[in-house]
DNA sequence: AACAATTTTGCAGGGTGTGCATATTTGCAT
DNA sequence: ATGCAAATATGCACACCCTGCAAAATTGTT
């Protein structure tokens, strides 16, 4: 029956918003309790108390325990993703890639009450950066998809292949290496958006992130060549 | 006493050459039974029967399981770093960047025989290669200090803005906030790095590597702009 | 109301990582 | 050579992480 696919496809219906309901409460309890006791002295069994499920559960919607402090944005690459292929077709590819990255950045500004809690959580725990970096790293090659199918759009449209037509999981060793300097673009965007947010919460400047952010990326558009006496824009 | 200070400096005596006898065979055993099993099926008991010590004993040199298969170039970022502060005095920073890490690339090429097992571990499991990725990352900030040294010696000492003495949280290291650009350059130079290696890996042209290395700082100091028509690629 | 699919939960078990006390080894002084 | 103090290795106990497996409980459909 086709009707099973559809359900599939437009589940929105009572059980995935009860799964949706009880990852986002794990997640959120696991950082909530890591910003009180130290990310080290949670446990599973507390972070799943918390949330009001048993344990056992939590390894349904997690890999492991860190996973639960990290995971909080899954749909962040998506959204840059996206921004990246509706940027205005004037726009060369690192100035989409900045914009989309800028835009992005802005909408978890707005959700601070949260994201400050993580964020001190895994300042106090270098272990779970790392690991924070690593998920991102996972979105690393989406985004050099995306890039390149932007790129082709550009100038000129490249080989007909649309759509990759991968499945979302599975083993995904079979896939297609995107060229090389989409490729870059997405990593040197990666480090760059990791630097300015380093350096923004080195110095307390609460308000000068977008001036770092856009120092970064002119950096980069000027070839990375050493800045002409620093005229250090406040 | 001084002589206690100079015991610990000089002590090069049988205590220190025994515990890195240790320690390399622990790592090389951990190395050599993940090629054979898979690093996933290799417990702390194995590599330590391997290596002719107790299980207790394997945590004495290294804080996880994980760290045995990564922990194997400890000397690889102060390479790095010694040959950007020795670049000729001509050079632009990312030049002298670009090559301190094409000599070190070199470097690792001349020991394949081991490096070959352990790239095989870390292809094999994903894991263990974000471990490894994150291991260099804690270099970073040792060679954005590397660059900023030798900007500094290059055309102008700049402004002052010395260190924010900025120790966040609990017991973190007052350590000073390199400045922007050469921290810019060592986390791009990285990201550089790493993808020219994934790219080369992908596809399996083992003698082009150095064009593709020298293709992605090419892309770099051209500011990432839209390559003209792309030749190469296969 | 009955049914099938999905999710949750308990339970057992192996592996990881740590603290602590003890035994062994090393370097040095006598 | 012998004894001493520091460093290292080891054994043991224990908490925690994570994974199958099978039995409930929940949900959507007929």
């Amino acid at each position: 029956m086709q009707d099973v696919l559809e359900k599939k496809a437009a589940e929105s219906g009572l059980r995935e918003r009860k799964k949706q309901a009880t990852r986002a409460a794990l997640a959120e309890a696991a950082v909530r309790l890591a910003a009180e006791h130290g990310a080290e002295n949670v446990t599973v069994e507390a972070i799943s108390e918390a949330a009001g499920v048993s344990p056992r559960t939590f390894f349904n919607y997690f890999d492991s325990r860190d996973d639960a402090f990290v995971m909080i944005d899954a749909e962040s690459g998506a959204r840059v993703r996206r921004g990246v292929l509706e940027a205005p077709a004037d726009a060369s590819p690192l100035e989409a890639l900045r914009d989309a990255m800028a835009a992005e950045l802005a909408e978890i500004e707005q959700r601070h009450e949260v994201w400050d809690l993580h964020a001190g959580v895994l300042h106090r725990s270098p272990h779970l950066l790392t690991r924070s970096l690593a998920a991102h790293l996972a979105d690393e090659l989406d985004l050099a998809e995306a890039l390149a199918e932007r790129i082709g759009a550009g100038p000129r449209s490249r080989c007909g292949c649309p759509s990759p037509a991968r499945s979302a999981s599975g083993d995904g060793q079979p896939r297609a290496v995107p060229d090389l300097y989409p490729r870059l673009l997405a990593a040197v965007g990666g480090a760059a958006v990791r630097v300015a947010v380093e350096y923004w919460c080195a110095r307390q400047d609460r308000l000068a992130f977008t001036a770092v952010f856009r120092q970064v990326f002119a950096h980069l558009a000027a070839g990375l060549s050493v800045p002409p006496e620093e005229t250090g824009r406040r």
